[in-house]
DNA sequence: GTCTATATCGGGATAGAC
DNA sequence: GTCTATCCCGATATAGAC
């Protein structure tokens, strides 16, 4: 299970196909795509480039089977409070939810770091994420709307469209803004200060009282979620 | 001057040096920096690599030259406030502000489309970009704190540091988000859409008479600010 | 200032032995 | 499944003629 990988790192029991998305994420994630060869990762992993070629035939294929396992494990985060329709979120239900996908998001950053060259150079995987994120997108919206049916936010539905454009946007792009400003990317600081900064644009409209909103903002800002 | 770029493409009164830089940004623009080959703005300006050469050593000092021009052209646009101090800036003036730097991020988007490569391939232009956006930063945190000191908003200095961090955000970032979605970046949709989000954050906070909100609202729906 | 020609280098990709 | 050896190609960079 790759979301496992920092434990299985370098574990020989692992299969080498499985091996070399590991590390291949990994240093994707340290370097850019871009700027790994095909002879890198084999290098780091002990093996020749011709034996990487028989497993992945070229970067494309690897790219193409991370960003698949990317989709389903974020598909699963996004689906989930709406598999249980029945029980009611809380807000800081749904901030937690948040942090889970931008948390996702950090672990696969590298498809975050350079998007538009990565877009070009794979089309299947622009056509990806165009749907994945429509999908999130709409998953949010429906949070929110029901929020509003329960009266714990007040917003009408142009503000609502809103608050997902502002989401969407520090979720798939808040790394890059930091790291434009000079901070590691590989602290996670910037998971925090996303999810600040989510908070801040919902705040006027959330109608719960001041002690939750006051746990909540400290849970952020203490990071409570870190495990 | 390389802002009145496109009704000077192709005018051979223009030095080759100047030519040079004008058609590089275009293609830079187009193609992502990453993606365009010394020879290839040979090729599109009908002059031979080592003619280009003669003039740049290299796809490098391009890259720094237009990083200047931005530069340059960004101080003045974030200064210009500060210069005439003794006037109160509207909430109007303002956004009008906010959209000058979308705008000249937009005439130098190449520099925002793959961030992290960008910078980890020239660090000089990295180490430009932190100190232009902080002191980009700083401006408009000094015209939030007028509008604070003047009623205009009504916010602590924490809250104004959330809204300099959004605003900071969409400024940068937002171009990358839309792309992603699958627009098409070469439309300037998503400059008013950038605005547009901005004013949806400060909102809350924004303390003028209903009337002239609803107006800088449809001013920024309207596209008002197109010439 | 501008051209042509060429040297160099690195990444992607494959063939064939083990 | 894995290795070594090699080929191909595109991009950078330079030399020297005009």
């Amino acid at each position: 299970m790759i979301q496992h990988a920092p434990s299985h790192m370098g574990d020989n029991k692992m299969k080498t196909a499985e091996r070399i998305l590991v590390t291949a994420l990994d240093i994707f994630n340290q370097q850019g795509e871009s700027n790994v060869s095909s002879v890198e990762i084999a290098m780091e992993l002990d093996i020749s480039p011709g034996n990487l070629y028989y497993h992945f035939k070229g970067k494309e294929v690897i790219v193409a089977a991370l960003f698949e396992l990317y989709q389903e494990q974020m598909r699963a985060i996004i689906d989930a409070p709406s598999k249980d329709a029945d029980t009611a979120l809380s807000i800081e239900d749904f901030f937690y939810y948040l942090y889970l996908i931008i948390e996702k998001n950090h672990l696969f950053r590298f498809l975050y770091r350079n998007p538009t060259d990565l877009t070009d150079k794979y089309p299947s995987v622009h056509k990806g994420f165009i749907k994945l994120m429509a999908a999130q997108q709409r998953c949010v919206t429906e949070l929110l709307a029901a929020f509003e049916e329960q009266g714990t936010i007040s917003a009408s539905p142009g503000q609502c469209q809103q608050m997902v454009e502002i989401i969407g946007l520090v979720f798939s792009q808040a790394g890059n803004y930091y790291s434009l400003k000079g901070h590691d990317i590989n602290d996670d600081e910037y998971l925090y200060k996303s999810l600040s900064a989510i908070l801040f644009a919902l705040l006027p409209y959330i109608k719960v009282e001041q002690g939750e909103l006051q746990r909540l903002q400290e849970a952020i800002v203490n990071r409570a979620f870190s495990e």
